[in-house]
Parts: structure tokens; sequence; C-alpha cells
DNA sequence: ATCTATAGTGAAAATCATTTTCAATAACGG
DNA sequence: CCGTTATTGAAAATGATTTTCACTATAGAT
């Protein structure tokens, strides 16, 4: 599954005739090493420890190019920060967030999705993608 | 109904022991009287015209009243600036956003608004509000 | 292995939307 | 009309993100 996601940014990277870093593999590693909705200042604190060298400008660009090569997503839950998630090929899932703590967990549903795209279509619109959140207080907030 | 909004933000200014002033008036009027989705800046720039001398603080501030009184709700489309738009009591209406032209429509869809409740519900969630936007290519931009 | 052209990097400065500060002004109950 | 308190506009501050720039690293060619 990783392995996939690397190959799948190596090959982009190849065929934008970019490079390969040492600052690339190295983020690549701990965004692919985490499950969590990171967001770049979040990455890039965790990474300090062990790669002080690495630049802030550095993961943010390395983050765009994540979400450009197809392996992350971007996001905005409204807390002000950009967050990154995997995108694993053929997978999608939507988001509920918490008000409360901030967390962010994930569900599918097929009716739901088909749904959209009915809207979509019955609106002549020719959908690319869509945003559904649902925002509330987890389970642990409601106590 | 924009009576109403103003009897409504009268209330609340009344309530919250705040001020009705010239210039919450006119910004008032001017969000009433459109149908948009508006930046402050594009509210701003409107206003300026035939009242050069409310500061773009001043929109802001009273645009964040508005939300909060309950007559408007606030977005962030992706674009990096905020909107605004009317709420009507008792109404609730998703987006769709053309990636062509950045044109926003409406749609309200019932079966999926009680899916994301059942959804919410077997997450253990207690939902707030939700976001669902539909993101593509508007029939015009199509061609 | 070395050279060369070009992309990438880190640090600092610049942007851009939004928020805050502050001195001056306006609203409103008495 | 007065005094108290909220509001205003302009400018400065903020905070996330982006850009600039001098220097460095990568990768293909020699
Ligand atoms: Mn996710
Ligand atoms: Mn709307
Ligand atoms: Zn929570
Ligand atoms: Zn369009």
């Amino acid at each position: 599954m990783e392995l996939v996601k690397k190959k799948i940014f190596e090959k982009f990277i190849a065929e934008k005739g970019l490079k390969s870093t040492r600052q690339r593999e190295i983020i690549l590693e701990a965004f692919l090493a985490t499950d969590r909705h990171m967001s770049i200042e979040e990455l890039y604190l965790q990474l300090r420890d062990a790669h002080p060298t690495i630049g802030y400008a550095t993961v943010y660009r390395t983050l765009k190019l994540f979400a450009e090569s197809g392996i992350a997503r971007e996001f905005q839950f409204g807390d002000g920060q950009t967050r990154y998630e995997h995108v694993t090929q053929g997978e999608h899932h939507d988001h509920l967030v918490c008000v409360g703590c901030g967390a962010i967990s994930e569900f599918t549903n097929d009716a739901v999705e088909r749904m959209q795209d009915e809207i979509a279509a019955s609106h002549g619109f020719a959908i690319r993608y869509h945003k559904m959140e649902l925002y509330g207080l987890c389970a642990a907030c409601q106590k």
C-alpha cells in the first residue's frame, strides 16, 4: 500500500522532470507513516526532531506535490489549517469532524455517493469531486 | 422575507446590548438586496460607490454579526474568500460549485439530508450541521 | 568520475485575508 | 443635553501560505 504510493510519486516526479531529493523522501516517509489528517505544521514539527535542517517551505511545497501526484488529498476543516490525508486508488470516504476535540473520523456510504451523482446530473453539472463533512460532537465529547 | 431578517437582526442587536448604527443598516440593506454568495470584498466594493466612508473592517465585523444573529451563513468554497449567504428560517440547502466560472448554485435533497443524520447517528455522533458541496463544471462551462 | 544545466532548498521577505488596536465618534438611557 | 459605552475607520498586527534569492544537489551527458 505505502509502496504503491511511493511508486506513484516516483513516477510523477520522473514524468514531470522533477528531481528525487533526500527531503522529499523523508517527508514522504513521514507522511505515509501516519494515518492522521496532518496539517503542514504538525508534519513539520514531527519531522523537526530527526531532521532539523528541513525547512518549513519545503514541507509546504512537498505536500502540494503529493496532492498533485494523486497520493494525497488536501482539506480545510475550518480550523484555519490545511490538512492532508492519504489517497488510496479507487477508495473514497467522507468525514465526521468533532467540533469539541477536533477529532476527524471517516465514513463511506454508497447510497449517498450515488445520490450526489444524480443530483449533479439533474442540474446538468459534470461533477468532478465533492466535499461532505458532518460536524458535531463525537461520542466522547458528548459526556 | 427581508423584513423578517431585519427584525431578527434588530432583536439580536437589542438583546446583546449592541447599538443600531447607520453603517449596520446600510450593510444589511446591501446584503439583503443580493441573492449571491457574496464575499466580504465584493460587498465592500459594491458599497463603496454609494458609501465611501464605510471601512473594510466594519464590513467584516458586520457580516460576522449577521452570521451570529442567524440571518447569514458563512462559507469557504476554496477560493480563499469567506462568503456569506442568507439564512431563511427552517430552510436548508447545499451547493454546486463550478470549478470553471465559480458559479454557485443550490439544491436540496431530503433523502440525502436524512441519510446524513443516520450516518452521524450510527457513529455515535451528535450532528450539529454539515457541509456538502459538489464541485464540477456547470452546463455553460462544459461547452 | 566530472561537468553542466536545471531543479530544489532554507531562510527571510512578501502576500493576502482577516483581526486587532486605538483614538475619535456616535448611540441611547436618563 | 450628559455621560457612558459601543462603534467606527485607518493603520498596524496576525497567521497561514507563497515567493524570492543565493546557494546546493540531482541527473544526464561527456
Ligand atoms: Mn480521511
Ligand atoms: Mn446558498
Ligand atoms: Zn470530540
Ligand atoms: Zn461554470
